[in-house]
DNA sequence: GTCATAATGTAACATTTGTTACAACGCTTG
DNA sequence: CAAGCGTTGTAACAAATGTTACATTATGAC
């Protein structure tokens, strides 16, 4: 059997397309379809599998108390469910994981997924890649949220993006998608960069910014 | 040579002092002595190889644009430095390394690393628990960070505590511990709790939590 | 029990951010 | 050029949190 679609994951990256049938001809491994609303895992259930979306796609969500759902992420062919977390200790899933519509997933045993990654390094390289891409993703998104005021998290941002040493920097998103990022709301960054402007620290034109005041500037992004 | 130091490394679990020693002994491997105050890495400096601490401690300290620093953590032996991060896509030091005191570090090159993940499978295994478990505590840690409200995030705390839904749980952390989870103060996060037994949503009795009103509570824990 | 220390409760005030609404600007399309 | 739309600037007010300081209540050591 075929499967097309990991052709192109990028747990398979640099396989050829016959080296991808191969490994997964190769392998213990299921295939199970869920119509839509059906329910893939639960969340703080057991971690035993690999998942990855073949078709359709799923959504994770979270319910609270009282059992209202807010939908966290979607997941859409040929990503994995929860791939980061499936070698932790005692791993469960975060969140309940539920077919958006008719979708297929092809499960692989998290021993077997070992025993995959053991065998070819290729895919070793290519999960540990994954993971650790994950990890540093959630840790500078963790840096910038522990900083107390929108006022840090923007100084600190600043002193992230390339040229800032000289002094010049260009921002590379819109006050929106910054603003999501940062985890506040936009017309608060809005206020926050007229403040630093009417400050001294920075002058902004359109997404150029000039930094006038390092001192000043780093004396904000204390946490 | 022997490291005995590795006898309790996480990522040598399940291996023999004899098997450890073995291990060291048939890779490529050299070991680095830093004085105090030296530098061991750059932040933004390309990440090559693992680096375990064997003796002293080192820092981790992120310097502003006007070269102040503040520390982030310390390593102390057996751990590595930033392990989560070494196979990321241009996998970057997230800070500066420096040394506490006169200390020793193994270092084994990415690649060596690799190879012996490759051969001996539990020691893969160990990584992966490692790597996933931090995927999970910076995970859980951001959801919390991600409500904006304190009483969002303590109600959100108390659903995701064991009894929950019996309607009684435990704490497990002092107050202290607690606002420091949550990016806030202390007395902001007594103020948010007694505000809420106030409400009728909860009682507290030291550290015994009785939930009265579930609706109430859900309606909080939404970003 | 007493003492010292840690943990928690509380208050007043300053600061920061959210909320909502609207205006101004810039870019693209027709 | 005009129209439309996304982006940004701004304002007033409400809400939440930080800051600082002190009182009160556990907790454990002696």
């Amino acid at each position: 059997m075929k499967f097309e679609v990991l052709y192109k994951s990028p747990l398979f990256n640099g396989l050829t397309e016959k080296e991808t049938d191969d490994i997964i001809g190769s392998i213990n491994y299921r295939v199970r379809s869920y119509p839509a609303g059906a329910v893939a895992a639960l969340s703080g259930e057991d971690i035993r599998s690999l998942m990855i979306v073949i078709s359709g796609s799923m959504k994770g969500e979270m319910a609270d108390l009282a059992g209202h759902t807010i939908k966290i992420e979607d997941v859409v062919p040929p990503q994995a469910l929860a791939a980061a977390f499936i070698f932790a200790m005692g791993a469960r899933y975060p969140v309940n994981v539920i077919a958006n519509e008719n979708s297929e997933i092809l499960i692989i045993d998290r021993d077997d997924f070992l025993s995959l990654m053991h065998r070819d390094k290729r895919i070793l390289s290519n999960y540990l890649r994954a993971i650790c891409t994950k990890a540093v993703f959630l840790s500078e998104r963790l840096r910038f949220l522990s900083f107390r005021t929108i006022k840090g998290k923007f100084a600190h941002y600043l002193a992230s993006l390339p040229g800032a040493s000289s002094g010049m920097v260009k921002i590379d998103r819109t006050q929106q998608e910054l603003s999501e990022y940062f985890g506040v709301t936009r017309p608060s960054l809005a206020r926050a960069i007229g403040e630093m402007e009417g400050e001294g620290l920075i002058t902004v034109d359109h997404r150029e910014v000039r930094i006038l005041n390092i001192g000043g500037l780093s004396s904000l992004s204390r946490q």
